[in-house]
DNA sequence: AATTGTGAACCTCTTCACAGCT
DNA sequence: AGCTGTGAAGAGGTTCACAATT
């Protein structure tokens, strides 16, 4: 198959939910048009971003909502469960640990990783917190397949390092520095100051 | 000037948070290569982008670190402070509440609203929190300039929609689903779950 | 010698437009 | 008649490659 593009992964997320929505309110059936209003963007672009995976609506008809909800459901790989751990117990770690919207997509928080012995031991939201140094020890243990950065910056990537050298494949980094992964390694960077700074420099821009 | 992309906007905000670890390490001088090789991108991007903005090198020596700094921090807007809000005291509007990341860049967290009144009244690591009914009235007052959603996807769009009514005129939104804001109002989805849903997307894939 | 700044080439993504189904 | 699926065209973003400069 031909590579996918990170915007079409992007917009199949968006879809997902906006079809969600649709069912929750009662909605069988689905036109391209309608979708792509509800997300901003074309109808060519959905039917397009579709076509890369599949034939999945009835010409002259649309599609169905829950038909097409699990089909992409199945591509973003939210058919199934996930074993999720986050590294960093301070304000974006511990509101991670509490956010729905992961376990309402598949994606369970197993533990939180820290150096502080204050926190080592305890529960956040429930997740119970352990020491960073059994890393190796519990990765693989418990099968985490994802990991969640939410460390200062200056200790992301040797946090980064720890993580890949036990195994894990899949990191978003919160942490606001570029990280460097091995081949192979998938990184996703979440960067919450970086959209602020998109919003200032467009109301800069207009002044 | 020709319209930027939303990419050269992102990447500044990166080659900013570089040239700032540089700065602080003590380094005077970096060639486009050397902040290409730190970002992740290649050397001529980095160039191209600030091309679109003025010449900020010396030829066959690189660029004053400190300088870039601070022009990049001018195009994005961040040589001022700007007066910006949370709205939503949940999980995620208290921990963007003590992101200091916020701070450092320049952008101060005045007040949460809320419509609990419970939280009413409160204060969420110092900021205090007011109910959403006096939007109308306190945007304009404290002159807030940009606001950040964070309330359940259902109840978002009525929230951008007061706060657009009240002169909001850039918002940064957390919860998951797009929204509607009128032509001249900012708007920057950040979707945590999306980032996630991208990496099992790739780590689906590959199995 | 080293490195920037940039037009041109290249590549990727988006939109158009219409044939093909239902 | 209505809407999908898709090749082709168009737009936009990235990389190349080299003249210009220090």
């Amino acid at each position: 198959m031909r590579r996918i593009s990170e915007s079409t992964i992007k917009r199949l997320s968006k879809y997902y939910r906006s079809l969600e929505h649709l069912i929750n309110q009662g909605v069988d059936t689905v036109s391209s048009d309608q979708l792509a209003e509800m997300d901003g963007v074309t109808s060519a672009q959905v039917r397009k971003d579709l076509s890369f995976f599949g034939t999945f609506g009835k010409r002259g008809l649309g599609y169905n909502t829950r038909t097409l909800r699990d089909q992409i459901g199945e591509i973003l790989g939210l058919h199934r469960r996930w074993n999720v751990i986050i590294v960093g117990a301070g304000n974006i770690g511990r509101a991670l640990a509490a956010y729905q919207e992961f376990q309402k997509r598949g994606f369970d928080i197993r533990f939180i990783l820290d150096k502080d012995p204050r926190k080592i031991g305890t529960t956040i939201h429930g997740v119970p917190v352990h020491d960073i140094s059994r890393a190796a020890e519990l990765i693989p243990k418990e099968n985490i397949e994802i990991a969640i950065i939410a460390v200062p910056a200056d200790s992301a990537q040797a946090v980064a390092d720890t993580l890949v050298e036990a195994g894990i494949k899949a990191i978003l980094n919160f942490a606001p520095r570029s990280l460097k992964v091995p081949e192979g390694v998938h990184i996703k960077n979440e960067n919450m100051a970086i959209e602020i700074e998109s919003l200032s420099y467009h109301l800069n821009k207009n002044q």
